[in-house]
Formats: structure tokens, C-alpha cells, sequence
DNA sequence: TTCCATGTTCCGCA
DNA sequence: TTGCGGAACATGGA
């Protein structure tokens, strides 16, 4: 599930379990989730730090530490978690990294596809460079002109612009369905080939999506029933229009839409 | 048993 | 050179 409503809930998460405690111990399993950092490295930044804030950018969370000016950044992949829990407790199954406070609660990244990341940041605008990554989806401040603007220089199909990271951060497969699916967007329109209209849809509609994803916490089974996002199968009735919804294929990646509801041209 | 899954990266081709 | 499509990655559930 780990798109930006996801991410931006657990971003809250954090904020609300795990700021300010001690961290005095730290157990990696999949080493594999560092990618260019060192099990030693990410032991010694993390051993008696503390977060001190946090800030998410598209699917990424980036926490910034109280010492050594440098930010721990988290990826989910698809598989993705936080969860945080009194370590009486066993941890979590799949749990891939455990920060131990010293008042005995601890956090827990689970990963069961260890698709995800775990890296060093030195700060936030640096890593947003050097990853390539887009504007933020959710920032209010991404005007309908700078939309147009991204859009109209991506030949390929809109579903492949609007879950391309380097363009705009954090829309991923099912949130880009259900942002065109909100906008009544065939996924396989050219995405520079929106009329100003529609572009104004998908404006409102990636706004829209967003914000309320968030608000019923990111969580599928609260998502208002009207969404595509409660009907994701081949044959299932469209909650807008009782016609069918139906399966297509973008860039190697399976996605749901409906012919009738979603504008082909 | 086979297929499919919300993520990104990397390779080959136009 | 750049952009795009598809395969690969690890693992488990339907």
C-alpha cells in the first residue's frame, strides 16, 4: 500500500510514538535494504540519537536526528511498515530493522518483500536532488500551470506521467487510477495531449484523492465505497456508472479503469 | 500449482 | 541522446 497517503500516515505515526526517546539499540535484518550505506554506519549515526522531526517527500520519510546533522530516510516498497510497541512484546513478523529506546518501547520497520530503503541524508533538499525526485503531490502549491507544464512534455501515457517519480513524487498504481478514475481520464491518453479542461479535472482530482485518502488513514476499507479503489477487479460494477470496470496494462503494470466513466480522447 | 501483487532499477531498443 | 517498455528483484496469498 505504501503510496503517499500511506506514507504521509505513517510519517504522522512516528511523529506521535517515537520523537525524542533515546535510541539504545539497533537490530538490522535484511541487509539488503541499505543499498550504498553500511550496516556500521547506520548503527553508529543511530546509537544514543533521537528524532527530532520528520518531513516526507512522495513515498519518502526522512527524520531528521538530533545529532550529526544527518536525516535517516525510509522507502516502503510495496510491502512496507512502521509499527511501534512495548518491547515486552515480541517484534513484528518480517521486522527488517528495530530501533530500542531506553524507556523500553521500540520501533519496528516491517518489510515482508524487503523491497524497500533504508539510507543517510545529509538533508532534505540534497537527497531530493540526488534521488531525482518531483515535486510533492500533495503540496498545496503545485499549481494547475506547473501540472500543464510537467504533463505536456511527457509523450507517454498519462498513467505513466502521473506515477513517474522524477515528475511528480508519490502517485503510485492504485492512487493514479483512482485519481483518473476521479477525473474521468482514460489511463491510456497521451498525457500530452490534455485539454486544458481536463487538465483542470486531474488538478482537483490529485488534490481530492489525496486529502482524502489521508484523512480516512490511508486504510482501503475507509475509503468512501464511490471509490475504484473499493471495486480493483475485471468485471466488478462501477460505483459511478454500473458499467464494468475493467483491467488494462501500462508499461508492464496491471491497472483498473472504467471504458464508460474515463474519457479516451 | 501458478499467477499476481501497492515498490524501483536497469537493460535494450527505437 | 533520450524516453519508453518490459524484466528483474523477494516473498507470500489467492
Amino acid at each position: 500500500m505504501p503510496e503517499l497517503p500511506d506514507v504521509e500516515i505513517f510519517r504522522r505515526y512516528l511523529d506521535a510514538t517515537s520523537l525524542h526517546r533515546t535510541i539504545d539499540d539497533i537490530t538490522l535484518k535484511a541487509e539488503r535494504l541499505l543499498h550504498d550505506l553500511s550496516r556500521k554506519r547506520l548503527t553508529e549515526t543511530l546509537d544514543h540519537n533521537r528524532f527530532a522531526s520528520t518531513l516526507r517527500h512522495g513515498k519518502y520519510l526522512l527524520v531528521e536526528l538530533e545529532k550529526g546533522g544527518v536525516w535517516l530516510v525510509l522507502h516502503f516498497g510495496m510491502t512496507g511498515s512502521l509499527s511501534y510497541y512495548e518491547k515486552r512484546d515480541e517484534p513484528p513478523e518480517h521486522t527488517q530493522l528495530l530501533l530500542s529506546f531506553t524507556d523500553g518501547s521500540a520501533l519496528a520497520y516491517i518489510s515482508q518483500r524487503k523491497f524497500g530503503e533504508i539510507r543517510l541524508a545529509e538533508d532534505p533538499e540534497s537527497f531530493i536532488e540526488k534521488m531525482d525526485l518531483g515535486r510533492d503531490a500533495y503540496e498545496p502549491e503545485l499549481s494547475f500551470a506547473e501540472l500543464r507544464d510537467l504533463l505536456r512534455g511527457h509523450r507517454a501515457a498519462l498513467k505513466s506521467a502521473l506515477t513517474k517519480q522524477s515528475l511528480i513524487a508519490g502517485i503510485g498504481n492504485v492512487y493514479g487510477d483512482e485519481i483518473l478514475f476521479r477525473a474521468e481520464l482514460a489511463p491510456k491518453l497521451r498525457s500530452d495531449q490534455l485539454s486544458d479542461e481536463q487538465l483542470g479535472r486531474l488538478h482537483r482530482a490529485i488534490r481530492y484523492v489525496l486529502d482524502k485518502a489521508i484523512e480516512r488513514k490511508a486504510d482501503p476499507d475507509e475509503v468512501p465505497r464511490t471509490w475504484l479503489l473499493r471495486h480493483r477487479k475485471p468485471g466488478a460494477g462501477c460505483p459511478r456508472c454500473g458499467g464494468e470496470i475493467a483491467a488494462y496494462e501500462v508499461s508492464g503494470r496491471r491497472g483498473y479503469w472504467c471504458p464508460k466513466c474515463q474519457d479516451e480522447t
